[in-house]
DNA sequence: ATTATTTGACCGGA
DNA sequence: TCCGGTCAAATAAT
């Protein structure tokens, strides 16, 4: 394969840059539990700008195609296409409480911008199912979705479902960010979140799986200290203080319901989904991606 | 003016 | 044909 791919100069930068990505997101891999988040930071901000250059790279080689022009679906779209289609797009689900804690209309903020593009109601459901899309989907073709629906049992809580990647960079960012400076901000004294989360990584190695804290069975509930949730944690998170997210040792017995912001838990959850995309999307792309684009190549030079 | 939400239409898969 | 996901025109919000 390299052999055609060698012949494209914009391509094989491409590939080269892809091959740095995958070493530094190993790197940052091994740094993620140890004591160096400076260090993570910097590899993570890395792998931002390296990723921004390939797409715009990528980008640049599609559009100015020596055949057919714009007008036409060039064969490595739609080959990717196919492939896409075939595979099942990743599956996150989370079950958070209402924003504000009490019975808000709108489940905790994750620190991305959603726009709504949908609602139904659903079959056997008590409440309609709304759905967003990454706001910036236009603008960087972000092809992140979720959809948010209330519980039948408790109206105070939402099932969230995030669907799909994050390609847009910024956001992530601004989701640790704005995440920081919300809890920073809410006075609330109190925030009851009840927190679910489940992931299916159809797309993922079985190696891949057993990484992070999604390691424990699911779903599960927090029932006591979420130390496996802190912000921390997650690449692409900075540390946040002990005080926007004071954990409530004394637990109404109710249902062993923990008390902490939904949010710091809604972005950390996100935050580290985010971190598989990443790697399961890099690991794809020294094969699967890579194919597609020598038979993209290819085609041109026919 | 632009950007977001609402809501019935539309479409594809089971 | 039914269900659920998405589109897109109308409408609201900023």
């Amino acid at each position: 394969m390299a052999s055609v791919i060698d012949g494209n100069g914009g391509s094989r930068l491409v590939v080269t840059e892809l091959g740095h990505l995958k070493e530094l997101a190993m790197q940052l891999e091994g740094h993620l539990g140890g004591s160096s988040p400076d260090l993570c930071k910097h590899l993570a901000s890395q792998i931002s700008s390296i990723t921004d250059r390939s797409i715009s790279l990528l980008i640049t080689a599609t559009s100015s195609s020596p055949h057919g022009g714009a007008s036409d679906a060039p064969p490595f779209i739609r080959a990717t296409t196919k492939k896409r289609k075939r595979m099942d797009k990743k599956r996150h689900e989370v079950r958070v409480g209402s924003a504000g804690g009490g019975g808000g209309d709108h489940p905790a903020d994750d620190g991305y911008s959603w726009r709504k593009y949908g609602q139904k109601e659903i079959l056997g459901a008590k409440h309609p199912r709304g759905y967003y899309r990454c706001t910036h989907k236009s603008s960087q073709g972000c092809a992140a979705t979720k959809q948010v629906q209330r519980t039948d049992e408790d109206p105070a809580f939402f099932d969230v479902v995030y669907l799909g990647d994050h390609t847009c960079v910024q956001s992530q960012r601004a989701a640790a960010t704005a995440g920081r400076q919300a809890a920073a901000d809410a006075q609330a004294p109190e925030y009851d979140a009840n927190l679910m989360v489940k992931t299916e990584g159809p797309a993922l190695e079985p190696e891949q799986q057993r990484r992070g804290w999604e390691d424990a069975p699911t779903p599960f509930l927090f029932s006591s200290t979420p130390a496996c949730l802190v912000p921390e944690r997650s690449p692409f998170s900075a540390p946040s203080t002990s005080e926007n997210w004071g954990v409530s040792p004394a637990t109404s017995d109710s249902n062993h319901v923990v008390s902490f912001p939904p949010f710091e838990v809604a972005a950390a959850a996100a935050a580290q989904f985010e971190f598989e995309e990443v790697m399961s999307a890099i690991d794809r792309a020294d094969g699967e991606f890579l194919e597609d684009l020598d038979i993209y190549v290819s085609s041109f030079l026919a």
